[in-house]
DNA sequence: GCTTGACCTGGAGTGCACTCCAGGTGGGAT
DNA sequence: ATCCCACCTGGAGTGCACTCCAGGTCAAGC
């Protein structure tokens, strides 16, 4: 059973390149359950697997549009519960994504404002 | 003398509908100093003005477009300093349009990623 | 005239998302 | 063999922006 297959693996600080989290933060998210029990090696330095830089994406995108951390863990059990939560998963993403909408409206609306406001300096200078 | 002007003044809560910010914060916000010192009537309770529901206005843009307190407070400093920092507003709300429009540009670009995973996920439905 | 409720002050507490620290272990280049 | 640096753990600390509280005053409608 001689199965030789290359699972490449990360160590923390290639994950901190590869991410731009800090090492802080994805400890933080592994304590927390955000991230799943990574795997150590024998000296029990986390060794890190394809599939968390890509569950590291999903972390990544979900935060930075505002999606609280109770919200992404309530995402992570669904997606660790297996394939019967997708509709679910898909109804969170949905909401979500309808209030990024609405962040990038409200952005866009006050953006106005703020270039309304330079222009009216500019005139009066 | 008999100086007549009708000076519209709001009751603070007035201002907590008209703004949407809570009477805390309002209280807050004067306690720093993002807001000057509120007009008070005979019994101490504050009556705002029509100016500071403006200027309400634009701390309110400023905020729901991210910008830092630290940030507001100086904008604000700028403000009450007199015409001759209108060069330097303008360099700061310039700076601040930009980092908005980096903002919108980013949500736009994380939003599609989400889409895209509510896509995946019909598509395996 | 009395009650109710809006408002006051100073200061303490909260929630979120990290971020830092002390004290220690192990791997790997020289 | 040695040294340094990445990494480990548990737990405490930070920064931001509020938010809440106790204990009190005033105004205005009934």
């Amino acid at each position: 059973m001689g199965c030789s297959t290359i699972v490449s693996v990360y160590t923390p600080a290639e994950v901190v390149e590869e991410t731009g989290f800090t090492l802080d933060t994805l400890r933080y998210y592994e304590k927390i359950g955000l991230l799943e029990r990574v795997e150590r090696n024998s000296a029990g330095q986390r060794r890190f697997t394809q599939e968390d830089i890509g569950w590291l994406g999903t972390i990544r995108c979900l935060r930075d549009t505002g999606m609280p951390i109770a919200e992404m863990l309530r995402f992570a059990e669904l997606v660790r519960a297996g394939d019967h939560t997708i509709a679910d998963r898909i109804k969170l993403l949905e909401e979500h994504d309808r209030r990024v909408e609405g962040q990038i409206d409200n952005l866009i609306e006050r953006k106005r404002y703020v270039s309304n406001k330079i222009s009216y300096y500019r005139s009066v200078l």
